[in-house]
DNA sequence: ATCTTAACGCAACCCTATTTGCATGAGCGC
DNA sequence: GCGCTCATGCAAATAGGGTTGCGTTAAGAT
């Protein structure tokens, strides 16, 4: 009963994480980035991962748990892995760099999976805000770096994350958007028209 | 091979509509719509259904098949039940009333369950593109109201989605809304610096 | 009122995800 | 290299979602 279960998802920072324990981890964060890839970003069955991996099926059980848990790892793993794109002073190429990565990520196949296992993981409370957070926060940082080296004052990182991630991703889920028409361009345009509003509204009175 | 399955979903519109069929029907939403309050959106489970509605769970299967159909169906029900907000001519208080409806719905326990559906919908070829847009396209069209209304051009229905759907979505999503801050008045004027952004281009300088 | 048959309830059945006990293999500290 | 455990594989057992056949109930038409 006071088993590390009890406590949520160990799932890193075990005991013994070297040698086999981490092949096993890269196998299996490698069949679940490939079966999302080919079911549209649909969280794939434990089963499943077991045979594309190699990994006995109760071998993942007992590690992740959960499916959701096991997709919000991987998710975790490759955002972090992800290099950050740099804050050069000028806040529409840094956003505009930002963005442009992100359109891509979510268009390409099983893109938005992660998002997704985000956002259900967000509304589970045995899988942890903390672990939501471990995923936003970093991103707030970035946007508070753009915004620092530009000196932009009229924005917050949380406005950019709603302003930018939020219309990216339903834009994405729903399939609203044309590849052909510029999206990140016509975001991060959008967020300085509203960075402009602001400064005149300061400006003017009020 | 050829029965009322393969086409998709009938849902509705069957041959005998009245008497136990709308009952079953309206159990069965009704123990959707507290399930899903009670379980912060989660799509809830066949059996559950059937055991909270007093339907049998056969029955369940035999007219919806699965459980995101289920709630996709609820989630068109209750929005075709909604009344439209007026376009009374004015932009930010036509889109005012809409969004503080939205962000209010969207913080109801289990309210994001619905768009959740309806995005899981989207992915999902077999329940089909058009049922999504079934719920997409009268939104669309309400946004163009208001815009006629008004006479804005500077936007167009399908970025009012993005931003202001988007957003709102996002946040709710993830818990970055603090309810002491008017969210909707936010958004509503962001979406208006936007429109005010590109009108001044236009004149500006093509 | 009667008839036809769609919609439903019931219960047995199937399928597959998930759990669990036990034996084996391999990090990692010594 | 040796030994102590943790991590894994294997296979049997479990559980619960989803399906199906069949008899019953009750719309809706005549």
């Amino acid at each position: 009963m006071s088993d590390a279960h009890d406590a949520g998802f160990q799932v890193t920072g075990t005991v013994r994480p070297g040698g086999r324990t981490s092949r096993t981890r890269e196998a299996v964060h490698h069949a679940v980035r490939e079966l999302m890839a080919m079911h549209n970003g649909e969280p794939p069955e434990i089963p499943e991962v077991a045979a594309r991996s190699g990994i006995n099926a109760a071998t993942i059980y007992r590690r992740w748990r959960t499916r959701d848990a096991l997709v919000l790892d991987v998710a975790v793993a490759d955002v972090n892995a992800a290099s950050p794109v740099p804050a050069t002073g000028d806040l529409r190429t840094d956003l505009l760099a930002y963005t442009r990565r992100l359109v891509e990520t979510f268009a390409r196949p099983g893109g938005l999976g992660f998002v997704n296992a985000l956002t259900t993981a967000s509304r589970d409370a045995r899988i942890g805000t903390d672990r939501v957070r471990e995923l936003v926060q970093p991103r707030l940082d970035r946007f508070q770096e753009m915004l620092d080296a530009s000196g932009t004052t009229e924005l917050s990182p949380l406005d950019l994350v709603l302003l930018i991630l939020g219309p990216a991703h339903l834009g994405a889920t729903l399939g609203l958007i044309e590849p052909d028409h510029d999206v990140a361009a016509r975001l991060v345009d959008s967020v300085l028209d509203v960075a402009a509003g602001r400064r005149l509204r300061a400006a003017g009175g009020g």
